[in-house]
DNA sequence: CTATAATATGAGCTATCACTCAGTTTAAAT
DNA sequence: ATTTAAACTGAGTGATAGCTCATATTATAG
């Protein structure tokens, strides 16, 4: 039987609570980024992440559980970047200001940071990664489904709220994903637009 | 520097030429789709796939260059079917007889082998299974745009066939992966009705 | 000033891994 | 029957990885 981990292996271990630590704790996540783009997830051993943050091995381990924690946070701060670009507007009063709106700043917030993106979908393990996507899903799920239920008329017979509201947020989330690891250079504004296109014939018609 | 490997990282080394041989490489196909499915690509050694097929490791590396080949190769197979499982039926008349025929192939192989399917996105890293990407849609795209060409007069005005034809590819590809990670469960004929409702409003209207 | 908690250190442990190679066995070719 | 090529073998190698822990330093609290 190998040691059992009490709590989450993607989660922090412990807050820092002096400055002192909380530096540490972001220089070891800055190092962990440039070192995931710059020679990739395997080769990105924990021993090096402390040498390049200039901390200890000690000490990264004093504040992540493991490797797997690290990216893990970096990832889930990424997610919560997506969210904040595409929250801090109001919400517009049709379904198409709404789909551009939101559509408009996911991809460009992954068009300018094109390469952490692709490198966190492509190189870090997906299991350390579920829990960040879940959390995701779960604040802009029931958002989006309230949205759509108040704009009800202009959604198309046989539309669902709850259905269309996952249905496209998997379609942009893939769709998106998709060209930024196979095609980022045809990640462009006609893509968006027929993106765009394609979402508001299927929402309002 | 390190010894350079002549061929491809990705491809056989050698072909088997004897039947004793080919069953080897079969054997360890199959122990490493195996494994991988059972504990996973990091924890899956070339040694242990070596047990697993019942050959030595010094007869693994006689055929394939590396661990990631032997992945790589699995992909291969496993684009190879579902290639063949939509090209087999007489190309319909209209788009959207295209469109249900190729997609719910598609959903259905997909379902048909969904651990295996996830597993290979979740797990194999990606650039071992770029190429394998790139093959397929060298395939596929001209044969798609060429079947929409034929029928341009059933197009919405203003759909290049070429760019739709990537789009719809990739709407597709993306959209299906999504829903395998991470909501398997929805994968269902709804879903399938729902992804075929909207891209048919996009290249049809 | 003292006691306690927080933070930092890094040598070294254990484990495992991908891969090599010198030699043997089996099949095909002549 | 002999030669040659194909296939197989598996102990061993070098490298590196994630992670622990005993100890030392710095900050906060009373």
């Amino acid at each position: 039987m190998l040691g059992i981990k009490s709590k989450s292996l993607f989660e922090l271990k412990k807050l820092p609570k002096q400055r002192r630590s909380k530096a540490t704790v972001e220089a070891i996540l800055e190092a962990a980024t440039q070192l995931l783009l710059e020679i990739g997830y395997d080769k990105t051993s924990t021993n090096r992440i402390a040498g390049r943050a200039g901390a200890s091995i000690g000490s990264l381990y004093e504040y992540f559980p493991g490797k797997e924690a690290i990216f893990a946070e970096i990832r889930r701060r990424e997610d919560a970047k997506i969210y904040r670009a595409s929250a801090q507007n109001a919400v517009p009063d049709t379904i198409s200001d709404m789909l551009r709106l939101h559509i408009t700043a996911y991809v460009d917030f992954v068009r300018s940071n094109l390469d952490l993106h692709v490198a966190l979908i492509r190189e870090v393990p997906q299991f350390a990664v579920a829990n960040a996507e879940a959390e995701l899903l779960r604040i802009y799920l029931p958002l989006s489904t309230k949205e759509l239920k108040e704009r009800k008329q202009q959604l198309r017979k046989n539309r669902s709220p709850s259905f269309a509201t996952e249905f496209i947020i998997r379609v942009v989330r893939g769709t998106i994903s998709e060209y930024a690891l196979y095609a980022p250079e045809h990640l462009n504004d006609r893509f968006t637009e027929n993106l765009l296109d394609m979402l508001e014939g299927y929402l309002v018609g």
